[in-house]
DNA sequence: TTGAAAGTTGAACCACCTTTCAAGTTTAGA
DNA sequence: TCTAAACTTGAAAGGTGGTTCAACTTTCAA
């Protein structure tokens, strides 16, 4: 698929950050490029095949890099693995943070978080094969992933209850029936696709559902 | 763990119904008896495991079996788990219909399926890994899953508007969002446990979440 | 009782894939 | 310019595990 550089380059960066832990951190220039080539090559190889389906082998061709260099960067293909997780997870949530703004009441926040992780999901929809992969490959990242999401959704919530827009008894419980929410939808509207709801309408159904629930009045 | 008799049985024959298809149907008592362990175990493994990390032949060294029959009975790997998706899907939503009742209030009956389903996945913690991973192994059986699921919920809500209790307005999105939510608590307090919440506690909590909605009145 | 069909067995085949390695090339700083 | 470190390369080692197969045992109906 598509490898333009312009999309290419911002992943690669983030990812160098979040996962330089894991990589060997390059020395050179044109080592960097190679690093960069091998991430980029590897979240679209996850994402269309999976972890197992992808192999070291068909990432380094699609990175146009020998085999051999793959070790020069990773461990093994589960360090690239944990490497892409830890930095989609990062993006999953930086997305919808980077959503609020000061002024914005308990309810739009989380329309607003909701829509802007819907757009992400819109152009990184490798990060549902990633992250769900990821309750198999690398499960304490999965499960990290999933409890801090639902820690900062729960305070979202807690906030809303101060202020007094939210009504009492919002917890854990709440947060995660409100994360499960969105990720579902996002995979059934964003992810699959084929249906006509943009991801505004979508989070403002699923708000409406949040604010009202289902009882006539 | 497990592996008595007792639990054992009641899923290797409904398996074997819904799997007659990719089964190679055994013409003999001994076969039938062959058959059911090899799906027991093959339920363990990839609930334990992982499709990937299961083995054909730590499966038949699970059910006490050499290598070679497998092949009697399934023609591959795959052949099994579709076999198991299949019946792990039927299954989940038996549990979820066996709880409704003539004369249940529409949000009853949300509440009903709810607990019904948690109760089921708290005997069966393995469908979740086994669904998850057929996004995976299986996609087409993963989407169908979840679609069908979604148009029954779909219908309920449909139902409880017409009867008057439900509002306008409900249909695949709120079916969707309905359904994220039920899996999602199903995973935090059901598979992962540690909490002190029951499934009836649950449920209840997602019930008035779903009929109340969060703001303050 | 008998023999044909059904079922069992496990060693071996085979394809694939991760990882290693030794030899060669490029880079960057002195 | 020169050299040591960084980087690249691809063949091959080393493993794994799905699948096959031919010999053997059990079942069951006639």
């Amino acid at each position: 698929m598509g490898n333009s550089p312009g999309t290419a380059a911002p992943t690669a960066s983030a990812v160098e950050d979040a996962a330089c832990s894991d990589a060997k951190t390059p020395r050179t220039e044109r080592g960097r490029r190679t690093l960069r080539k091998l991430l980029d090559a590897a979240a679209e190889e996850f994402g269309e095949k999976g972890f197992h389906e992808a192999s070291v082998s068909s990432i380094t061709r699609r990175a146009g890099v020998a085999l051999g260099s793959f070790y020069t960067y990773f461990d093994s293909k589960d360090a690239l693995f944990r490497a892409l997780v830890a930095d989609m997870s990062e993006k999953v949530r930086t997305s919808a943070r980077s959503a609020l703004h000061d002024g914005m009441g308990a309810l739009e926040i989380e329309r607003a978080a909701l829509a802007a992780f819907l757009r992400f999901a819109a152009e990184h929809k490798e990060i549902y094969r990633i992250i769900d992969e990821a309750e198999f490959v690398d499960p304490a990242s999965y499960r990290q992933h999933y409890e801090t999401i639902a820690a900062r959704i729960a305070d979202r919530l807690a906030a809303g209850t101060a202020s007094g827009e939210f009504r009492d008894g919002l917890g854990e419980l709440e947060a995660w029936a409100l994360m499960g929410m969105n990720v579902f939808v996002g995979l059934r509207y964003v992810v699959w696709g084929g249906a006509d709801k943009s991801p505004e309408a979508v989070a403002a159904g699923v708000n409406r559902l949040l604010a009202e629930g289902v009882l006539k009045r």
